[in-house]
DNA sequence: CTGTTAGCGCTTTCAA
DNA sequence: TTGAAAGCGCTAACAG
């Protein structure tokens, strides 16, 4: 079949200028010294034919092709469109494209993953639902890799890791300054190894600190779920929310705001992930998150030295991630506390973009 | 150069099956009839070796790279964001995949469209600041493709517009019935093709009611802009706001908060896109977008045949979609209207997910 | 119904 | 330094 490719291909450039097809090869990968007059011709000829290599066919020779993918599971969440959008432009630099590819659900992680990797060089992996054994098992079928938001027994892989824990800590340490001792945690999905590893702190924190309380409710991953338990954390009556993410944060606030709940009068919320969003919430969220050190670019930095390396690898990298407390509107002094002197004034400016 | 992708190639199928790799590959194809034990037997070893197909080989042989590209601007706007999600689910379902390709600049997209269309089948192009004459020379080039968010001369491709006159018409009328003579338009970027349809129409607006007082003033399309402009907003003394898209009027509800100004109360303010986001801002944001009838599948809807078509396609379609109105809370009589009864008390629950 | 052959466009040995 | 030739993995003519 015809290729329904546009543009000439290697033959018509090297028919174009009275060389060899090899000729014109090297010529344009420069990696061998060429004749220069022959090197000009060539050049010329390409640029009049308006020649672009394909890339595909190169790839059958060379065995890279040049892109690699992405598998995240909800393209909806900024979070992860902030991994995307990091990582094309960090890939594209480098001349690399980047495939996406959405498991939506949690069986599906592995299956579109081996796909995926089929057509590419190297795949970026974002499977928060994947068990471990099964993970393990992934990864060393589609390697070279590198496994986001995962902490990882296997030092041999990769891995670009969020320090959950940390953040948590963070916003609990916040909360409880404030004199919040009633804290509820809004859960993330079950199997969501995110929330694993954030219910594990909060019950590590709860069993360190008798005074306070730590409840948790099923809750979800998006704005939607957040909405959704308003009404159950009100009656919870605890004084402090830790929602799983931003975006149920938001939903939260939103509903909060239709029962006209005084945040964070009546009730502090917090986020997670600190994503652009949690800035312009109203109020401005109290979150955790990266802003600078994005997700996508450091995964991309671990990546590359894979894609290099022609034999062996060197020695895989990881990163951990410890994201940093942002403090908004969306918190504030426990209302038992209101009275007393020790809470501290320690918010910041109402402006949600000053940051 | 070995190929670094994973898995058993088709000879060594067709070798442990002991017959030819084209029989393995009619097999796997079922294109011709094919003796079933033979068949079996291919699918059994196909099966124990894992083989999967090299899609990259493939399209050397088909001229098919069975997938498409997709060209926007700007990765961090959800409504980009909810094109992707749909085409990519869209595709997927055909077997497709969808390469990413973010052209930054202007400048750019239209050497972004054609370096895509070189990996891929065909590319689904965003392209709001590329000027028609450009335009017109790229899509031919890149062809098959499709146009989204672009009125189109050349009714031969196909293309998914949406009929930003009628959405701002709605807007405004909503706008005037609740009251409102003084708006203002926070205007996108100067280049985007969907500004240029939005001014237009608030232009012939003007022109048609001259009771209206209808201004503009310098914007951009991120929440960013929405807030930087709020004092300007202020200042300008109108009484109703059209922001470009919903992102900035997100940013200019949240400065607007901090800045203690009540919406609608004292200002009525309206985005545009419909993105999910938009229910839940506080208020919830009046706009107007399209909510079932997502745009990137209707752009895979348009695409599909084009791709199936081996020689001449048939006629190419377009799709025009009209956006509704969603009332939300970021709406209300105007100030000077208030006291007066014919003011309608049409604004909807306070619940921003009733819808 | 099956095997043989040719070739997609490119890179890369191997000789000259 | 250059050209000829082989081959990446697959599909699709064409014979058998």
């Amino acid at each position: 079949m015809a290729r329904s490719n546009v543009g000439p291909t290697i033959t018509e450039v090297a028919k174009a200028a009275g060389v060899s097809r090899a000729t014109v090869s090297r010529v344009l990968n420069g990696r061998t010294t060429v004749d220069p007059a022959i090197g000009a011709r060539v050049r010329a000829q390409a640029e009049r034919l308006q020649y672009r290599p394909n890339l595909t066919a190169r790839y059958l020779s060379t065995g890279r092709t040049m892109t690699v993918s992405l598998v995240i599971p909800d393209l909806g969440n900024p979070m992860f469109q902030s991994v995307l959008r990091s990582l094309t432009r960090a890939a594209e630099s480098a001349g690399y494209g980047v495939l996406v590819a959405e498991a939506q659900s949690a069986e599906k992680e592995a299956r579109i993953a081996q796909d995926a990797r089929r057509q590419c060089d190297a795949v970026v992996l974002v499977a928060p639902r994947t068990v471990d054994a099964e993970l393990d098992a992934l990864i060393t079928q589609v390697a070279p890799v590198v496994v986001l938001n995962r902490r990882l027994k296997d030092p041999h892989v990769a891995s670009v890791g969020i320090d959950y824990g940390a953040g948590v800590t963070q916003l609990v340490d916040h909360l409880t300054a404030l004199g919040h001792r009633d804290l509820l945690y809004v859960a993330g999905p079950e199997r969501s190894a995110a929330h694993q590893e954030r219910l594990a702190t909060l019950n590590s924190i709860a069993a360190s600190r008798p005074e306070l309380s730590v409840r948790t409710i099923p809750g979800g991953a998006s704005m939607a779920a957040g909405h959704d338990v308003a009404e159950e954390v009100l009656a919870s009556g605890a004084t402090g929310v830790l929602a799983f993410n931003d975006l149920v944060a938001f939903g939260l606030l939103a509903r909060l705001h239709g029962l006209s709940v005084d945040v964070p009068g009546d009730l502090s919320v917090t986020g997670f992930d600190g994503i652009e969003l949690s800035r312009f919430a109203v109020p401005a969220l109290t979150t955790v998150g990266q802003e600078v050190l994005d997700t996508g670019a450091v995964a991309w930095s671990l990546l590359e030295p894979q894609l290099a390396a022609t034999g062996k690898a060197g020695p895989v990298e990881h990163a951990l991630l410890t994201p940093r407390l942002i403090v908004g509107d969306s918190t504030g002094p426990a209302p038992a506390a209101r009275a007393s002197a020790h809470a501290p004034a320690a918010d910041a400016a109402p402006d949600p973009a000053a940051r």
